[in-house]
Order: C-alpha cells, then sequence, then structure tokens
DNA sequence: GGTGGGCGGGAAAACGATTTCCAAACCGAG
DNA sequence: CTCGGTTTGGAAATCGTTTTCCCGCCCACC
C-alpha cells in the first residue's frame, strides 16, 4: 500500500522506479519472456509498491482481444435469464474469461444497441438470448461477422450462429413417458399449457407435445405468471374438473398451481401440474413441481467450449439433454 | 453495405477513403468542432459506405474514460437484484450511459476480483450491492479512491461510499400503521419473521420492526422462500393459530405463504401475511401480497443522477421513501 | 496595403500497454 | 582467441482514436 499520486500509476512509472525499461517491466509482471528471476522480483516489488494495476484498455487496444464474454439478455427480471446468466458466469470465472451482461430491456432495439456496443468494445465473443425470433437476426450477424457468437436457449430463424440450448423435444419425450407411466391417459385428460411467444422454446415444446398427444387440446398464452392463473380460469370456467396440465416453463406452471388451489382444486388429486425449466422459480412452487430439468451448467459449459475453441467450431446445434424431477406435483405412479 | 475487408475498417480508412485528415475524420465523426456541412456529408458518406464502427477501446484510451456504469451484484439469480439491476439499466439506457453488469457468484473474493476489473477497465462508475456487509469493504474502498462509486440496497459497515437505497425503519412505520389500523393487536398477536444474515437490510427492517412491536417474537433465518417455510412449520408447532405475520422480505412471505396454506390454515382469515420489497417474485404470491415496494425506479433514477454529478456529490446517504401495497394477504380494515 | 482575428484543415503527440526488432553480452567449442 | 549461437535488455513501432498545436487563408477594419 503506497499513497497513491496525481494520476494513475503506469507501467512506465514501474520501470522508472526499478530502473529498467517498460519493455523489461512489461515481460516481468506478465511473463510473456522468462528472465532472471532477480530482476522480476525488482520489477513485481516495484510494481506492488507503486500500486500499479494494469490498464486493460491499453493492453486489448495493442493485443487485439479482450477474454470478455459478452452476454445479452432481454430481461434480467426474468429469473429464467438471471439463472443462465449466473450459471454461465460462474463456469466462466475461473478460466480466464469474464462475463459481461447487458439487458436488452426487451426491444430489439436497445437489443441491437447492446451488441454493437459490446462489438464496439472488441469483445472476444457474444452470447445472445434473443430477444425476436426474427428480429433479432440482424444483431446476430452483425456479431457473426466480427467474433465468435452463441445463440443460447433460443433460436433465431434463419441465423447460421452456432446455437446451445436444451433439447425440448427430448424434454417433451420425457414428459409424456412419464404421464402414461403415472394416469390412464384414456381416463384423465392432458392439456397443454403455453406459449403463442415469437420463440423457438414455446414452439419446439408445442411441437413436441403434439407429437406424443396429438389429440390433446393445447391453450397458448404468454412465458408468465398470469398467464398460468387465466389458463386455470379458462379450464375451470370450461367444466374441467381434473386432468393432466404440461405447462411450456414453470412459471406458467406457478400460475396453474396457485389458481388452482385457491379455486379448491387440489394438486396433485384432482389436477396434475408439469412444468419445464427446472432453474430460477421452480423453488417457489408448491407442492414442488414435476419438471423438465434444463441442463444449464453442460449449457454454460458448451459455450465456455466454443467460445475457447475460437471461430474454428464444427458443430451448428449443440442440443443437450435435459432431466426429468418428479415432485409431489405429478407423482410416478 | 460493403463487403468488408481484412481487418477491421479503421477511422484512417476512413479518412483516407474521404480525402481527409484522420483529425478531420474524427471532428466529422464525433462532431467535436463545427465544420462545413459539405465536408462533413462526405466523411459520413465514406465512413457508412465502408462500414466503418468507432473502436470504443481506442477513444477510451485517448478520452481517460469509458461511458459505463458497472454494477457488481451478489448473484444474478435472485430475482430482486435481477429486478434491481434490469431497473437500472432501462434508467441509464437513454442517458448515453450504458449499464455492464458481473455476478459475484456469491463470495467476496470473486466480488472483489469482479471490481478490480472494472476499474482495470477503466469504467467511470462503479455500482456495488454489497454481499457482505464487512468483506466488501475492501473492495468498495478500492473503486471509491478511483472512480464514483455507490453502494445499493446494503450498506457496508464504516464505508464512506455513498448509499442509495430504501427507508426502510420508514418502510416498518408504513407496515405498523397498517397492521394497527387494520386488526386488534392485542387479540391478535404480531410475528417478525426476519433474516439474520449480516446485511443493513436485515438488520434495519428488524430495528424499525422492534421500534414499532417492542414485545413482539422475532425469527430469524436466511433471506430465502425455504427459510418462510421453515417459520412457518416452527410457529404452527409451536401452537399458533393466527397472528399476523410479518416478513422481512417477499420471498420469505411466498415460503410462509406456502406453507400456511398447506397445513391448512387460510390467509388472511386465519394468519395474515406482510411482505417487504414489493419486486422481483411479488407477483407469484397468492393471495397477492401486502408489502412495502422499494422506490426502485427512483433509486436507479438517483444512481444515474450521482454518476453524471461525478464526485462533486454533497449527499452521502440517499434514502428513498417506500410505499405500502395492499393486498389481499393482508387487507386493510 | 498592412494587420489582426476567425476559420478550416492537417501533422503529430498523446493515451498505456505489448511486441517486434536490434545490439550487446555471454557462453562454449574448436 | 575466434566464431556461431543463445540470452538479455532497450529503443521504438504499434494498436485506434482524440486533441493539441500550428499553418495558411480569407475577410474586415484601420
Amino acid at each position: 500500500m503506497v499513497v497513491v499520486r496525481g494520476g494513475r500509476v503506469t507501467i512506465r512509472d514501474v520501470a522508472l522506479h526499478a530502473g529498467v525499461s517498460p519493455a523489461t517491466a512489461s515481460r516481468a509482471l506478465t511473463g510473456s519472456r522468462p528472465m532472471s528471476a532477480e530482476l522480476r522480483e525488482k520489477v513485481l516489488a516495484s510494481a506492488s509498491e507503486l500500486g500499479y494495476r494494469v490498464n486493460l484498455l491499453g493492453r486489448a487496444l495493442r493485443q487485439q482481444r479482450m477474454s470478455v464474454i459478452g452476454l445479452v439478455v432481454p430481461d434480467l427480471e426474468n429469473p429464467f435469464f438471471g439463472a443462465l446468466a449466473e450459471h454461465l458466469s460462474r463456469v466462466v470465472e475461473p478460466s480466464g474469461f469474464e462475463l459481461l451482461v447487458a439487458s436488452a430491456g426487451g426491444s430489439v432495439e436497445a437489443e441491437h444497441r447492446g451488441v454493437q456496443s459490446f462489438l464496439d468494445r472488441q469483445m472476444q465473443s457474444l452470447v445472445l438470448i434473443a430477444c425476436d425470433e426474427e428480429g433479432s437476426r440482424a444483431s446476430l450477424d452483425a456479431a457473426m461477422a466480427e467474433v465468435v457468437t452463441v445463440q443460447l436457449d433460443r433460436r433465431v430463424r434463419a441465423s447460421e450462429a452456432i446455437f446451445v440450448g436444451c433439447d425440448n423435444l427430448a424434454g417433451m419425450a420425457l414428459i409424456a413417458e412419464h404421464v402414461r407411466g403415472s394416469v390412464d391417459v384414456s381416463a384423465q385428460p392432458v392439456v397443454f399449457v403455453g406459449a403463442g411467444t415469437r420463440s423457438s422454446s414455446a414452439s419446439e415444446r408445442l411441437d413436441g407435445f403434439r407429437r406424443h398427444f396429438p389429440d390433446a387440446p393445447v391453450l397458448l398464452g404468454d412465458f408468465d405468471v398470469r398467464w398460468g392463473q387465466e389458463a386455470a380460469d379458462r379450464l375451470i370456467e370450461g367444466g374441467w374438473r381434473r386432468g393432466t396440465l404440461v405447462a411450456a416453463a414453470d412459471v406458467i406452471a406457478l400460475g396453474l398451481l396457485s389458481r388452482l388451489q385457491f379455486r379448491g382444486f387440489r394438486v396433485p388429486e384432482d389436477f396434475r401440474v408439469i412444468g419445464f425449466d427446472g432453474v430460477g422459480v421452480t423453488p417457489l412452487a408448491h407442492p414442488a413441481l414435476t419438471t423438465i430439468r434444463q441442463p444449464v451448467e453442460a449449457m454454460a459449459q458448451a459455450i465456455l467450449d466454443l467460445v475457447s475453441a475460437g471461430n474454428r467450431a464444427e458443430r451448428t446445434d449443440v442440443r443437450l439433454a435435459p432431466t426429468l424431477v418428479v415432485g409431489p406435483s405429478s407423482p410416478a405412479a
């Protein structure tokens, strides 16, 4: 610790103090070339005595790279995106990279500004959770032209950027298997409460469901609690008194749960409820949800691998297998 | 749009293409000095034709400033912090600044690395939601020595950095007023279910509660749903059958709600439940929570003001008044 | 006609680090 | 002792931008 002078301490100051040239100081500090332990010690001592800290801007400008992964999410208030960001951050942290997050605030325009700003900052790679299946393509293409670009969780139509996400079809297959194994489907009707959002998750999960229950009714709304509550109301008012409700996301399942129980129905005795995601709000459900848990750790690891590998990635889609978590909201047989 | 050549397009290329010097090109692009409209147009045309984008590293290095506000949060998976980050992002976005978020992943060490990295990147200002009331002081002090530093939501003991947060005592006063106005406190016992966490929010809310209900029992745990559920179990097993439960956070209230209802009690007929925060998970509660809503927009605005004002801020604590939101979990008289 | 004050533009010096080059020193072998 | 090869350290170029300076030019005013 030492008194800080007016301006910041630069590597020049360190070099001067240690009686060497800036070049030598740099080499001692970064270890970019072997040197006598004695001299290195001298430089390191000067650096710590002066309280030197590298200016990452100068370094990045010269090296033409920043070891930063930029993540742009549609909305940080959404706990699922928060969870994704947090897991990615933890996986990235020990690797020498750093994760910086920006929010698109829900609009394609702000998302574009966020992406451009990351590019203008010379970030080494960009991860985008697209906020619109179509509108985000421009941002994605712009990024792809300059840096390693990964689209996460939501696939943008007609974009060639590598995608990392959950295998939604496999997830729905697990649900189908669970449902058929635990109830008599012919006696106990199955309903899908999904999202009509223009996002790949929404449509893939719907497709997956239809593949196993082609004749089951389908309700489509948004990825939020309110929609789950509204769907529950609609079902009850439509005369439903029992059945298995497959939600396209845990937040929807939460809405279903709260409304069904509020109106006097029991879960799982009257209605069984199944969610999807297994991350973020999931622990808030009561009774605990049967859900498909997205492999967020594996997704984070896959992204880190792709980024570390640089542009020479061979795959175009990384679909990771989710797992079934059985809870009291829809117990096994 | 134009074919991108090997390297990135620099301002030199633009100048060359427009037949002017880099200085003129820079002036035309940034508008840092008035010039003939004709020449400016020529430069702008060249820039867009070549697809020029400024390199923010070069600019920041020269200008010695980056218009970036860095935010370090304890855990992005926590919806309350996510909400804070999102609101701050939206307030900051139209102002010419940009918000970049990093997660501390819950550890003081990672938090310190995050803060240092922001400083090394020459960010103009730093906002920290401290993860430890004591342990975060070093990071905060380091930041304060270099840039405009604001501590948000959680006050670090003995740190001089400006604090922006909710007036927890006023919030508890609102709750006391609400409780006394809607139930007979002598007949209907009041219990505080708080957090023993070493954070200013936890202790201030406890103090605020005690100030109005000096003799009421107090249970302390963590800021999470699980603790709320456990507290509900303890109350019931302790023989409680009715009362007003004041939770130190909405997540705790959520746990109380789910457990009480699961065990057959009615809210608000048997137990009234009151939360604190009013942001993030709040909409998930059923019945809807009576809670203290933190003034997150005002907090975000206050931070932007402080940052814009630079170091010459006069105040040291910005305590913003929360509001009471009454819901069916504890209706008014 | 001289002079002083804008004004429009360019050359060049920053900003802080890394990384070529290059020269000197040093070492061992013949 | 000399020669080739290996270290070792420094001078200077470089990254991309902004911002001094400074130089001509034109105009107006004495």
